[in-house]
DNA sequence: CTACTTAGTGTGTTTTTTACACTTTAAAAT
DNA sequence: ATTTTAAAGTGTAAAAAACACACTAAGTAG
């Protein structure tokens, strides 16, 4: 895991040409889990009609002396201003033609580059709370979409979004990601809120206090919920330390 | 995963400077996991006396109209002569200070390359039956050791085995891999030799028998191993169409 | 004080995990 | 022929986990 750090300052601000990172943000909202989207908007040069308008997921070359973690990390903030935010790679890009269908290449052109130079890059999901971004970058439009009727993007960014999807779930099954989602404090039903709304399922309530009851570092607190127009929930906290003493490596094998 | 392919032949000849892949080659025997390792050897100019003598991983920067599972593929195939064989990208690689210890440059300028350039490398492993290998490669000396006795490697190529070996293990917590190991018939104490060996733990013979009794996938013959001077065992098969098809995406957090 | 909303709780059943030791079958050795 | 050697194969009981399922409790809003 990567934490965004103060990159975006330090780098030498030398592109490398032939790569890139792609950070797929997810946001979650308790309700759904979104994607951070780029409008790319294509106008005639002449007319100045437009010729396409479709999304794209936000990347950037890196920096010659940049670390791949580090690139991410500022793309990441140039897009939400934030910092030390959840990051993971998790596959890299670099099919000699990814970059195929002419819509795509003809925006390279446009924009000074050759549609035929091969980029690779390395992509990077990122994971944090909605309602922690203000979106507003450089006049270009940004937008969430839920990831589920993201139905096609430029370049090959919807099979980067669905291998990053399947990545973000398989490490929501194995470790505690969930909690850069929550404020310090939580409630049982959030924490169980998040795994239905990444993993796409409904769990049952009991059962899912069951098994978090197991779980040492899901620390109780004397404290509930305030002004709720309901039953206040009690308040739990992660503690890392915990979980990091009694994380018993797993092994249970579903070949 | 990817799969090997003639790309070595069909490749153009130009390399891409900037990127390359290591393959991380895991040999399996039934006793140990070991990996395959090449000698450096760096003479004085002068004198001819050895200044060091370690060893690498396999990789090459990948050419210029080659996509990276070819250029894995096509690492593997030169250094095994082997196709076809089951190979995993695990995770990119690219500090701008990857290359720095003092052997490393001096190795990398006395071979005509500039140490400051930084090389991005994407890890690719591969898992196979150690017998399946020839070892010969061009003059340079190749060799099979075991994992758990490599101290040290050239570059960062350490790091690298270590991340190879853990996303291997996952990886046959998870996935039928396994089976590549294996001829197509097989008995239950081959297979379980493969978890044994691989995750390094010990496993109850009757546990096991049970728990993968459970899985459809794995066809009993009525044929039994020949030859052999004790009880002969009974054989199996692997049924990949079955396994596809009933593959129920497990959701079992252990957060 | 009633309605509304979410929190919180228990039980019985089935499945899975875990720990554990002796008999069987073949070839090899005598 | 008989014995030795080596790995195959098998069952049971106990504990833990998974699963299905429905009502009461505690606040705020009106």
């Amino acid at each position: 895991m990567a934490k965004a750090s103060n990159g975006a300052l330090s780098a030498s601000k030398v592109y490398n040409n032939y790569v890139s990172v792609d950070c797929v943000i997810f946001g979650f909202d308790f309700t759904r889990l979104q994607v951070l989207l780029v409008d790319r908007v294509m106008t005639d040069p002449e007319s100045g009609a437009v010729r396409f308008n479709d999304l794209t997921l936000t990347g950037n070359h890196i920096y010659e002396d940049e670390d791949l973690d580090a690139a991410a990390a500022r793309v990441l903030f140039d897009l939400t201003g934030l910092q030390d935010i959840y990051l993971e790679q998790f596959k890299t890009f670099g099919s000699p033609h990814r970059i195929s269908k002419e819509n795509d290449r003809a925006w390279l052109r446009a924009n000074g580059r050759n549609p035929d130079q091969r980029i690779i890059t390395v992509g990077y999901y990122s994971l944090l709370a909605t309602d922690n971004v203000t979106l507003e970058w450089k006049g270009r439009n940004v937008q969430w979409m839920p990831v589920d009727e993201v139905k096609s993007l430029a370049f090959d960014h919807l099979e980067i979004l669905e291998e990053a999807l399947a990545a973000l779930r398989r490490k929501l099954l194995h470790e505690p990601i969930g909690f850069a989602l929550l404020p310090e404090k939580f409630t049982l039903s959030q924490l169980q809120r998040i795994y239905e709304v990444i993993l796409g399922v409904s769990l049952d309530k009991r059962n899912f206090r069951k098994k978090v009851a197991r779980m040492k570092y899901l620390v109780p607190l004397d404290e509930k919920q305030k002004g709720v127009a309901h039953k206040p929930a009690r308040l739990y906290v992660f503690d890392r330390d915990q979980y990091e003493a009694n994380r018993k490596d797993i092994l249970d094998f579903a070949i």
